[in-house]
RNA sequence: CGCGGGGUGGAGAAGUGGCAUCUCGCCUGGCUCAUAACCAGGAGAUCGUGGGUUCAAAUCCCACCCCCGCAACCA
């Protein structure tokens, strides 16, 4: 019965007859049930982990901003982590959200004649809109402005106030008095504020809460070291060490001149920073959504390189003074530039991920974005590269081959098509090759690999030329082979259903007919 | 002497001591079931530069050049 249970948790229905008919248990290991699949699908669930729950989160998105290529990157990447872990029959806990709190959007409010919370409603739609759009399968969308999120805020801010890590002082900084904040070195040009150059900042002095971060460095070091918790790539690892090594100070967590945002608990004249409150986002779902509870701590944070530091330092000493677990793995990935350059709103050369759907349509968006820039570097996205790659991997590549082989079970086999246990062994090694890849984040080297299957299946027409066996009177021969290759286009169909669950589904649905006939491609040419 | 990542055929990547690999593009030939798709073959890299270790270096060591991050309250 167990048996059944993961079939049905696995989304195999189309070989779950045949699989549960073939399935033998062989033994039972501490929290893990090793499932033998004697049946050559081999796909990518050999190994079951038994009720194992995966929690994903992607960065909560700044309001004062619109879903750019940058955010849909990420919250893609989650999305096919979510649908894989789903699909191999874990519990999993997607989630994404919006940052609403801190002075920006204060300041962008007012500045529209709206109250941050309008604002906010209004900036998070857009980021939902553009997530449907995307076809993203979070389980729950946080915003920081909820009631129940501010609640988790305070209690957890409170009991690391209680542990004695936070304390009262005072911030110094540059202080703009036209834009009435201070301004970080980094944002000053020439010493000046940029938006208003004429007068210089003035080094203005605040009351603030502290965070003792200094207090947690050892500890930091000490489990990165370990493996406690991870840091992705390698590269990232070692930049997060040496900082460590160098020290650590104490930082600021609250605001005096900042209203939009969740009250200090002991202090009410103070606003909590907004990056502490947006952090703990990760936490706060899991406690105030239903029957999340058991998902803390996260298995994978994901997130772009500049926000490193917070998801991989800050946040984890939070959790440390407040006696909760660590996430298991922070990954990041690298920035895109776009035709060579920096992406940015002053060039001018922002995409909107809705223009690339617009251009390619949703499901080659999703490959394009994934196969083209590999996770942990800065990729460069050319629309050029993105057509010459729809072209060749998806109109001349899986959507030509699936069209070859329904057009030839039609017309060789008067439509009639088995999927054939016992016969292909060819996918096993993809199964590894992809769960070996999606294990280090390498969407990239995942698809590849299961792109690797279209190239076989194509030599292996080309070898046995059906369109000649007719001829020769070999009829009765040509029928396995179809079943064969119409069974490995059903094992593409379950490897990138977590990439592209559209176009699996279409391609199962073509091979499940009773009568499999040629249908319209996949993945027509962009200049038909 | 701040820390870190990187420089491999036209493009993007793999490769940490032993014939330089993959995808795309390009050229030639073949095929016709298919979305002018597919298959085969080919051209194309002194592996950033200079030196060193070794029977053997893209890979180890030294120096240098170039690109890119981080450098902490920059959503």
């Amino acid at each position: 019965m167990v048996c059944l249970n993961l079939i049905w948790r696995s989304n195999l229905e189309v070989f779950s007859l045949t699989v549960t008919a073939n399935l033998r248990l062989l033994g039972f290991a501490p929290n893990l049930l090793e499932l033998v699949l004697p049946i050559s699908f081999k796909i990518a669930y050999t190994k079951v982990s038994f009720m194992s729950r995966f929690y994903v989160t992607t960065p909560i998105y700044y309001v004062n901003d619109k879903p750019h290529l940058g955010h849909a990157y990420t919250t893609l990447a989650a999305d096919v982590l979510a649908r894989w872990h789903r699909q191999r029959g874990d519990d999993v806990f997607f989630l994404t959200g919006t940052d609403e709190h801190g002075a920006k959007v204060q300041q962008s409010a007012e500045a529209a004649g709206l109250t941050p919370q309008a604002l906010a409603d209004q900036n998070a739609q857009k980021f939902k809109d553009a997530w449907s759009a995307l076809n993203i399968s979070y389980d729950y969308f946080i915003r920081t402005s909820q009631a129940e999120h501010e609640v988790v805020v305070r209690e957890l801010l409170q009991r690391v106030y209680d542990a004695g890590y936070i304390y009262s002082g005072e911030y110094e900084g540059l202080y703009c008095v036209g834009c009435e904040k201070f301004m970080p070195d980094g944002e000053l040009v020439n010493g000046r504020c940029p938006l208003h150059p004429n007068q210089d900042p003035v080094a203005q002095k605040e009351k603030n809460y502290f965070f003792k971060l200094s207090a947690f460095r050892d500890k930091l070091l000490t489990k990165l070291e370990a493996g406690e918790y991870k840091v992705i790539p390698e590269g990232r690892y070692n930049e997060v060490v040496g900082k460590l090594k160098q020290g650590l100070e104490d930082i600021s967590i609250s605001r005096n001149s900042v209203e939009w945002g969740v009250r200090v608990p002991w202090d009410e004249s103070q606003t909590i920073y907004v990056w502490i409150d947006a952090l703990i986002n990760y936490y706060s779902a899991t406690q105030f959504v239903p029957g999340k509870k058991e998902f803390w701590p996260a298995d994978v944070h994901l997130l772009a390189k500049d926000i490193l530091w917070f998801h991989a330092v800050i946040w984890e000493a939070l959790l440390l003074a407040a006696e909760l677990p660590l996430p298991k793995v922070v990954a990041s990935h690298g920035f895109f530039t776009i035709d060579g350059q920096k992406m940015s709103k002053s060039l001018g050369n922002v995409i909107d991920p809705l223009d690339l759907i617009k251009e390619f349509g949703l499901e080659a968006t999703r490959y394009l974005l994934l196969s083209q820039v590999p996770f942990t570097i800065d990729g460069d996205i050319s629309l050029a590269r993105f057509r010459e790659r729809y072209e060749s991997d998806l109109a001349n590549g899986l959507g030509n081959t699936f069209s070859r082989v329904t057009d030839m079970i039609e017309k060789f086999g008067n439509g009639n098509f088995t999927a054939q246990p016992g016969v292909i062994t060819y996918t096993e090694s993809t199964s590894s090759a992809v769960e070996n890849a999606l294990r280090l984040f390498e969407f990239d080297t995942a698809l590849l690999a299961i792109f690797d299957i279209i190239r076989t299946i194509d030599g292996e027409i080309e070898k046995y030329k059906p369109w000649n066996m007719v001829k020769l009177d070999k009829s009765q021969e040509i029928q396995p082979l179809l079943n064969r290759w119409g069974t490995m286009l059903l094992d593409v169909s379950l490897y990138i259903k977590p990439f592209m669950p559209e176009t699996a589904h279409n391609i199962e649905q073509g091979l499940r007919a009773d009568k499999v006939l040629k249908t319209t491609p996949l993945f027509p040419r962009l200049s038909s």
